[in-house]
This record gives C-alpha cells, structure tokens and sequence, in this order.
DNA sequence: ACTTTGACCCGCT
DNA sequence: AAGCGGGCCAAAG
C-alpha cells in the first residue's frame, strides 16, 4: 500500500464540505484502491496523531454508522446531527440526500 | 511464513 | 430484521 493511500484519504476527508458525509467503500475508490473499503476503517481506528481529521462523516455502506453501540458511535451522530444531518431512529443517514456530492448515490449536487 | 484481526461489503437465508 | 458466509487485503503477532 503507497503511502500516499493515507495522505489521498485524509485529504479527500479534509475536502468534504461539513454537512456532506461519504462512505468507507467511496472513500477508499477515490483514493484509486476500489474494495479496500475496510483500509480506510482500519486507518481511521489508528489514526496518525497531529491530523485532525473529521472521521464522523465517514459511514458504512448505505449510510449505516460502524460499531453500533460503540462509544464512538454515539459521538458520530451526536457529531452528524451538529453538523446538520438527520438520522432516522435506525440511526442511518439518507446518502441521496447526504452524501458525497460526486459520488454516484448522492443525487444532491452542489 | 502462517494466523488472526479489523470503525468493511454483499448476497443469501 | 438479523445473522451467516465468503470475499477482500494490509498490518500485527
């Protein structure tokens, strides 16, 4: 794995408008590595300390927060619905509606 | 070198 | 709705 695999991630992160959230698979296609959807997890489990990084706005495929019941999940929608997203009782975000203006389950353009 | 472990994903019961 | 199995691939033990 290059090490600019990270660095596209982050940066790719970093160019999400508050309010827009993306999915793990998304992130990790755009960085150029389809199906490596779980890498993206695993760096932002381990994140490189001094970058801060808005992680919540990271979900699961379909909108579904990872590691229901985690500590970190309850921050995450917490986090979310302070950014201005709605999520249903499922705790799930609409990714029509939310995501990622370019990718192609976002139907919400800029 | 081999096994286990993930903040994953998809399709099928 | 919820669980299971298989696929995925790098990192850590």
């Amino acid at each position: 794995m290059p090490p600019d695999f990270d660095r596209k991630v982050i940066a790719l992160l970093l160019a999400l408008p508050p309010g827009r959230v993306t999915t793990y698979g998304a992130l990790a296609e755009q960085a150029g590595y389809p199906r490596h959807s779980r890498h993206v997890g695993r760096l932002l489990s381990h994140l490189p300390d001094g970058v801060s990084v808005p992680w919540f706005r990271v979900l699961g495929a379909g909108g579904r927060i990872s590691r229901p019941g985690s500590e970190q999940a309850d921050w995450q929608r917490l986090l979310l619905e302070e950014d201005g997203v709605e999520l249903s009782a499922a705790g799930k975000v609409d990714l029509r509606r939310y995501g990622w203006p370019d990718a192609h389950f976002c139907s919400k353009k800029l």
